[in-house]
DNA sequence: ACCTGAACACCGTTCAAGT
DNA sequence: ACCTGAACACCGTTCAAGT
């Protein structure tokens, strides 16, 4: 791709590794060859670089997990505001900005129930969040309670859309894998999942089906307000 | 040699070893020590047999994990049918039993989070749900759709409250933990989570929170119903 | 200060061998 | 058939050494 030959993999020269690079580069590894692949020595050879390289840059591994969910969950880009024409709706793109963040990368989502979170991440989407359900007349303790379980909502749709893409080295998509096996099921035993299978799989298509639970929690949190 | 002396640790005899007893040492291993824990080695030495005897019922950590996961699912112990007064009420029960498996065995969650589903694993619990949600007049895709993210909620919220727990090798419990890092930051850029701190930190509770949240997409999900 | 290669203590798993 | 110990190809990280 460059317009030098290379015809030896040149190192590296001094000084041009730093911490936007590495996490950069563990970014991409992470995305494209998953969290199994996501290797301290498959790291510093994307780097084209020493393994120990990295260690001039982070103390360990850890620091680096927590960094890339730092850097990633700061990229959510926040809808401006007062974009929706109700608090509600504004939520809602809150929401689903998160959720998307989560669906296009994985690996956070992985980084995320590996390690706990430490820093101030994320904050800023909880705090529209927060001003948005007081804005809507909930409390001090229920709009605490509604943040909690919209976040808790969004993670546990992404991590389970996450896990069905997970294992498509198959040729079949998660929604048909889970309908045959679902009608493949004893009718008598399961009788609504076999009859159900076909629906249940089209519940598997990630943004339509979050947005589907989002707006009933949604509901059920603003009822009254 | 009398019957019970033992001077030198004794190898365990022949034929002793099987599924069952690798996989109950495994629930232990995992609840006990962690899924970092959760090693070959560490198995066999509490089996007290050889590192590579494990394989001799198992082909792999990976068919052990699948077989874990299948084992504590099929623990739910669903309520009695009927036990409820409406629908709702039994759905609520039926998603609480879920939620209390996963959030008394964070194991469980991990290995949800490490490789998908195969087996027909928690069918039951599904049937019974979408059942209900039937019962209760949603039509077909509107069950599935239910279903899956009652599922995704549980899970979420699960997911969350081990996390929280995850580093409780501090003294501090999470919320408090939670409310002073929250009440740490700077209040002209995050006055709500700053002021709210408290209230957020309560809700990192689990299951009250977990209820919350749980009541919200009910009652959303069922609304017009 | 930044980077290297060898080495250490792990890991899952293969393999030939024992009973 | 069931279990063993040595060995292999990995992993994160320490360490002494190079520039």
């Amino acid at each position: 791709m460059t317009n030098r030959p290379e015809p030896i993999r040149r190192r590296v020269p001094r000084n041009t590794l730093n911490r936007e690079r590495v996490l950069g580069a563990a970014v991409d590894l992470l995305d494209h060859a998953g969290p199994d692949a996501f290797t301290m020595r498959a790291l510093a050879q994307r780097l084209g670089v020493g393994t120990m390289a990295v260690y001039s840059h982070f103390k360990a591994k850890d620091e680096i997990i927590d960094a890339v969910r730092e850097r990633l969950l700061a990229e959510v880009e926040l809808p401006t505001v007062g974009s929706g024409r109700t608090p509600r709706d504004e939520l809602r793109e809150l929401c689903r900005a998160v959720y998307r963040l989560l669906a296009d990368h994985p690996s956070v989502l992985h980084l995320l129930t590996v390690r706990p979170v430490h820093g101030d991440e994320g904050t800023a989407v909880v705090e529209r969040i927060l001003g948005l359900l007081l804005g809507a007349g909930l409390d001090r303790s229920a709009a605490a309670r509604a943040q909690t379980a919209l976040m808790q909502y969004t993670v546990g749709a992404a991590l389970w859309t996450a896990r069905g893409r997970q294992r498509s080295g198959d040729q079949e998509d998660p929604g048909t894998r889970l309908r045959t096996r679902f009608a493949a099921l004893p009718a008598e035993r399961y009788p609504h999942l076999v009859d159900l299978a076909p629906e249940l799989a089209a519940a598997q298509d990630g943004l339509p089906q979050y947005e589907h639970g989002l707006d009933a929690l949604l509901s059920g949190l603003l009822a009254g307000h």
